[in-house]
DNA sequence: TGTGAAAGTAGACAGTGTTAACATTAACCC
DNA sequence: GGGTTAATGTTAACACTGTCTACTTTCACA
């Protein structure tokens, strides 16, 4: 915020693909996803439509940057999170209950953040069992594998991930899309983890 | 498929609306649901653009339109699930997988039944606690309590609605958006619903 | 200091959703 | 049956959008 608007109108702007996506952050603050445009975030930053593309070679790339920053934000909160909480079942289910508190605080970003733009996923760059080497799902193989007393890679560890985070992901998902309201409490009895282990 | 396509190019097209929907549901299997544009269907239906705006309001409608019957076939596609699979556990773990391979085998539909059209919720018709009408969700509930014995609107069977939903909507989802993809076995063993019953 | 490369601009193109004004058809009443 | 009316389509236009091409300005380095 300091650094970014002080630029004195220079022709060149100093760092316009960090000024784009904080600007892109905060739009989607109060825009859904789908009404984000690139010509209106060069226009908030005050350049030309066309000069975002020297920093980003299409729209997509534009928001697949947004949603990079996104998942560093969420594994962020999800730490700190479990910091405040404690170590073992409580740090786990606050890290949970951060994940869910995150997407109804950002909503654009994170259906963004969770929306597969064909191309990004098409670069190939994508592993085969259960992956993503985002900051959120490191910490969930960790968290797992330590509650479980058991190697990070073993099936069991998979399986209380698929369904730990399957079940987190979907409640954000139906609260975001209106389809679930339920009181706070009821939320979390649902991801207590307990009722997951064996 | 018989009636609508044997129009003999009156100018009254007979039934637009399901013609509408019809062609649209065609390309959400081979399209994504934001490149699914308004004036491409009327294209496919052989109809000019602004003739879609006398039955529905805009867009947003038809794109609701497509979500209802979407909801319709999956409720179906879970209830013959259900029946084939038997009664009890194995009949509901069969409509969580039913759910799971509706998604995967529709990812344009799925994703729009799924996305809250910020129009359709502000009508008002929402439900407090956890509702949506919807088939799927009626089944839900009916199976839930059948399963613990209980009332269908006990808090029991509410917790275990939002359990076995939001896990089962939560895979689906990651699954669509490429951020998951686990081996087979693992999936049913992740929805098992045997490991959420107390 | 001069020369490329990097970064920004204007203008155009095809496409979109939506509105307003006009045309055609079907249905209904006398 | 013929005439009026409302339902249903059509064309033209507007304000957008993402993206391309060509041009201009500035920075950094020899």
């Amino acid at each position: 915020m300091s650094t970014f608007n002080t630029h004195a109108r220079k022709y060149h702007h100093g760092d316009l693909a960090a000024a784009a996506v904080e600007a892109g952050l905060a739009m989607l603050k109060e825009r859904a996803m789908d009404d984000l445009g690139l010509r209106e975030v060069a226009r908030a930053v005050g350049v030309s439509a066309t000069a975002l593309y020297r920093h980003f070679p299409d729209k997509d790339a534009l928001l697949a940057a947004l949603a990079g920053e996104g998942m560093a934000r969420l594994g962020a909160a999800q730490a700190t999170a479990q910091r405040r909480a404690g170590s073992g079942v409580a740090g786990f289910n606050a890290t949970g209950r951060a994940y869910i508190d995150f997407a109804l605080a950002n909503p654009g970003l994170f259906r963004l953040m969770f929306s597969c733009r064909p191309g990004a996923a098409a670069s190939g760059a994508e592993a085969p069992g259960m992956a993503t080497q985002a900051p959120p799902m490191v910490l969930l193989r960790e968290n797992v594998a330590a509650l479980l007393k058991q190697e990070v890679d073993s099936e069991a560890v998979t399986i209380l991930c698929l369904r730990s985070w399957g079940l987190v992901h979907g409640l954000a998902v139906l609260l975001l899309d209106r389809k679930l309201a339920p009181a706070d409490h009821l939320i979390d009895a649902a991801i207590d983890v307990r009722q997951l282990l064996p």
